[in-house]
DNA sequence: TCTGGCACTTTCTGGCATGGAGTGCCGACC
DNA sequence: GGTCGGCACTCCATGCCAGAAAGTGCCAGA
């Protein structure tokens, strides 16, 4: 870190325009700038071979590399870091885009519906891959909770929580119950948590459980036990959606058929991924991973742009965009930002 | 078809046996095959001029066909039928590979779990790509209905299928109704309904309109007016799970960036595969299609293996593979006609 | 410190020759 | 009439070469 900021500063304002100036246009054209064309684009009254200098100065601090000899200079991550972090101009988005995207999310909708389309907006915006994950049901109300016997001890929990949510969850008991004594139980769970928070419906069980402890008869035991089960894990949630995969196949920078298949397993396979986007649930606001800075092999020619999404302050949720490194991050990054505030605000109207 | 039987009598046998053996090599290796090879590999005492003579004579057909002049032949779309209809042996599976099937497709699952893995199976054992349709709805039994009110004049209407299936609808309703009074339409529901086929239940609640017409009270017209809303759509079903998509990146046959790209998007999309899948339902056992012949032109390249699964003699989805044309078709259509009976046994006893 | 000049490297392209694989056809043979 | 050997021809793939284009690195001079 240090060596970056050191290297930061002893970089003077030519260069660092140059830098920048290299890295917009690669990012538009894609091909890599030599010094000759550098000097015209940059607008500086310099010859090539003083750009040639300053481009043998950036590639040994790292921020730019060539591909050989003699094919001009594409950036770095390095590269691209200092450019994100330093230079980075953010498009304001057209009304026109930011009223389509209020339409799309419109919260009439229901929550999968409102993350589909989420996911939809950002692949649809970007010409990327879109990522949303399902909002965390914690902080969802419950509202009504329901067991239904099965066979072989087992009982079907239905709950349903303040939206038009429904969740339903197997559990195992120590003996058949009949019908009519789990809706007893089911009323005296109703009784004890229905307009709480989920996570809050929970301690409500643990005390109970606590301040019964042997006063319990057998059926309040089980009622007890059950609501524990039904609202301990935080169920099969922690999930995504993804949307307009395909459109990385358009890149020519992921082209290698190899690792765009690796890329597609791990998007089916969720776990790596999700490993990921957990991280960003802690940071606020967008957040930006710059080829092997997420640290995942796949990822290694591409760039995420994350951002936790929230209702009232609670972080319900993950999106980004993913895409190759050479994206348009001054199109992307407001984009991302903008769907994540406006993806919250449908969550909570819906409340 | 006319002109079909005729060239198919017309063939003799030598003929065929060399269509047989060219495609079969042409299965397993990938290359074009000349005349010189087969006359080899055919095992009859004729010389490659010879077969160059019966080569032509199946180009004429339209059974072969060659990429260009100097390339050898390889099967069209038409041979690769007649030898599927005509000169195919099916390999019998392995009692390994059966057992590693039924223990993968355990009753013990839920449904969705066992499409998930019936899926997995097919794309595991062919490497290609495995698509399984969610069973139909309409025969499995109602047990239970609830209804929950919205806001809006709107009602949540749950609906407890035999298995450990939870469905549920949002319902537009003509006023507001009390919770009490859902709870009273849902147990005439019940009562009317419960223990019942889907279709049955649906059938029930349109007599019952009749019969009651304008004896009915308010409330009770409502409910039922709720169960025919509850029982019609088919709901959002008619879905499918795929599998192993990416597995399709790895045959050159279908190495053409662009074609993959749509075939990857016709899967997400849904609407046409659904409409091929739809087809098959009538079909009963195992149905191909073998590339242009699904009618699809995102498939032109593929072929489509797909048989029907059944709980008591009725259909209740369509599950299939999909890879290049040139596949082993005497391994993968057993493969998919077990999947499907096996799918189809782990359902019922699951009832 | 900037600049022009120059030698050098690398990629890309087209052309060309060569070898390999395979076809089509002809004429001969049984 | 079917089968076969022979031969000319076509097409692809490969390697090689040469020339052009793009760009770098370095040096020497202002």
């Amino acid at each position: 870190m240090a060596a970056i900021e050191e290297q930061k500063y002893s970089l003077n304002e030519r260069t660092q325009l140059l830098l920048k100036v290299l890295i917009e246009n690669y990012i538009s054209e894609g091909h890599p700038l030599g010094s000759r064309t550098l000097a015209k684009r940059s607008e500086l009254e310099i010859s090539p071979a003083t750009v040639r200098n300053v481009m043998a100065d950036l590639e040994d601090f790292g921020f730019v590399k060539s591909p050989h000899t003699s094919a001009g200079r594409v950036p770095t991550t390095k590269g691209y870091r200092l450019f994100v972090d330093t230079m980075l101009k953010i498009q304001p988005l057209t009304t026109d885009t930011v009223s389509q995207m209020r339409q799309n999310l419109d919260p009439a909708q229901d929550v999968s519906g409102l993350v589909e389309s989420a996911s939809t907006l950002l692949s649809g915006l970007t010409g990327m891959a879109g990522v949303v994950t399902l909002p965390k049901i914690e902080r969802a109300e419950v509202r009504h909770v329901e067991f239904l016997p099965l066979s072989d001890r087992r009982v079907l929990a239905i709950i349903v929580m303040n939206r038009q949510e429904v969740q339903n969850r197997i559990l195992h008991v120590d003996r058949e119950y009949t019908e009519s004594e789990l809706q007893q139980a089911a009323n005296y769970i109703n009784e004890l948590c229905a307009g709480q928070e989920l996570v809050t419906a929970r301690r409500k069980i643990l005390d109970e459980l606590d301040r019964l402890r042997e006063h319990m008869n057998d059926l309040m035991r089980c009622a007890v036990a059950m609501g524990e089960q039904v609202f301990s894990g935080s169920g099969p949630q922690s999930d995504y959606v993804v949307v307009g995969q395909t459109n990385l196949m358009e890149y020519d920078d992921l082209s290698n058929i190899e690792k765009l298949r690796s890329l597609f397993e791990a998007f089916s396979q969720k776990r790596e991924f999700l490993r990921l986007l957990d991280r960003c649930i802690c940071a606020q606001g967008v957040q930006i991973f710059i080829g092997q800075e997420s640290g995942y092999e796949v990822l290694d020619d591409c760039s995420v742009i994350t951002s936790p999404y929230t209702v009232d302050d609670e972080v319900m949720g993950v999106l980004a965009v993913v895409g190759p490194t050479r994206m348009s991050y001054d199109r992307v990054i407001p984009i991302v930002d903008l769907t994540a505030r406006l993806l919250g605000e449908a969550l909570n109207t819906q409340n």
